[in-house]
DNA sequence: AATAAAGCCAACCGCGGTTCG
DNA sequence: TCGAACCGCGGTTGGCTTTAT
C-alpha cells in the first residue's frame, strides 16, 4: 500500500500513541455523540485529538462503545465462545457479534489467555517429540501383538475343522467299508474353503489396533496443527501441561 | 521483602476488502 | 478502470498487575 496521510503523519510524529488520557477518551465521546460512528480520520481534524483515525475507532470499540459489557466472561459466555470458535475458528468478530456488549479483542485475549497453548520450548519440543515417537512405537507393537493373536486364533480354528473334518472323513470310510470296497484319492479339503468357513461363521474381526495405527493423525504441514495434536497427546496423559513460555 | 515469572489486557501493526472520486 | 482513502479484522506487542519462589 502507497503511504497514506495517515503513515506520513505518524513519521512525522504528528500521531499520539499509547495509553488514552480521559480528556483524550471525552473527546472521542463528544465526536461520536455529535457526529456518529465512522469517519474515523475526521476525529483528529474536528476535535484536535492527535489519534490516528484507525487508534480511534479502535478505542471507541473496544472501550467507550456505551453498550459494552463490563466485568469478567461468565459461565455461560465461555461456553458459547467455545462452541463458536469449534465452529468459525479466530473469527474474533463474528464471535463477538453472538456475545453482545463483548469485543473480538475481549474475547480474542480471553480464548489466548485460557485456552491457546503455547508454543513450548526447544527442549520441550524435542520432548514431546520424542514423546509422540514412543506412543507411535507402542501403538504399532500393540498391533502387531493384536495380529499374532489373530494369527493363532485362525490357526486353532483352522487345525479344529481340519481335525473335525478328518474324523467326519474316517467315519465316512467305515461306513462306506461296511458298504462297499474302499476308494482311493479322496478329495481334501482346501484351506481357502476353511477361511471361508471361518468368514461365514463370523470369525473375521478388523484388529482395533490397526485401525488404530491407521487413523493415527500424521504430523500436518502446518506446524500448529501438529503442536496441537502434541499437546492433545500430553493432556491425554497427565493433563498437567501448560504455562506460557511467552511466544504464541 | 525482593524479585523473577506468569497472567492479563489495551493498543498497535499489517493486511485485505470496500468505497469513492 | 484505477488508485487513494477508509475501514475492519486477526495477529502481535508492551507494560502493568498478580503470583510464586
Amino acid at each position: 500500500m502507497a503511504m497514506d496521510a495517515m503513515s506520513s503523519a505518524v513519521l512525522q510524529g504528528a500521531w499520539r500513541k499509547g495509553p488514552w488520557t480521559a480528556l483524550e477518551d471525552r473527546l472521542l465521546t463528544e465526536y461520536v455523540q455529535q457526529q456518529g460512528e465512522g469517519s474515523w480520520n475526521s476525529v483528529a481534524k474536528l476535535t484536535g485529538l492527535r489519534r490516528s483515525g484507525k487508534s480511534c475507532r479502535l478505542r471507541w470499540v473496544n472501550y467507550l462503545r456505551p453498550d459494552l459489557k463490563r466485568g469478567k466472561i461468565t459461565a455461560d459466555e465461555e461456553t458459547v465462545i467455545l462452541q463458536l470458535h469449534a465452529m468459525l475458528g479466530n473469527r474474533w468478530s463474528a464471535i463477538a457479534r453472538c456475545l453482545p456488549g463483548r469485543t473480538d479483542n475481549e474475547i480474542k485475549n480471553y480464548w489466548r489467555t485460557h485456552f491457546k497453548k503455547a508454543r513450548p520450548s526447544r527442549r520441550a519440543r524435542a520432548q514431546l517429540l520424542h514423546q509422540y515417537q514412543l506412543q507411535q512405537q507402542q501403538q504399532h507393537r500393540q498391533y502387531l501383538h493384536a495380529l499374532h493373536l489373530l494369527q493363532q486364533q485362525q490357526q486353532e480354528m483352522q487345525m479344529q475343522l481340519q481335525e473335525n473334518h478328518h474324523q467326519q472323513q474316517q467315519q465316512q470310510v467305515m461306513m462306506m467299508q461296511q458298504q462297499s470296497p474302499p476308494e482311493e484319492d479322496q478329495a481334501v479339503i482346501t484351506t481357502g474353503d476353511n477361511m471361508n468357513s471361518m468368514e461365514t461363521a463370523g470369525c473375521y474381526c478388523p484388529c482395533p489396533a490397526a485401525s488404530a495405527v491407521l487413523d493415527l493423525p500424521l504430523p500436518a504441514d502446518d506446524e500448529d496443527a501438529l503442536w496441537d495434536s502434541l499437546w492433545r497427546l500430553v493432556d491425554g496423559e497427565d493433563g498437567s501441561s501448560g504455562g506460557d513460555s511467552g511466544e504464541y
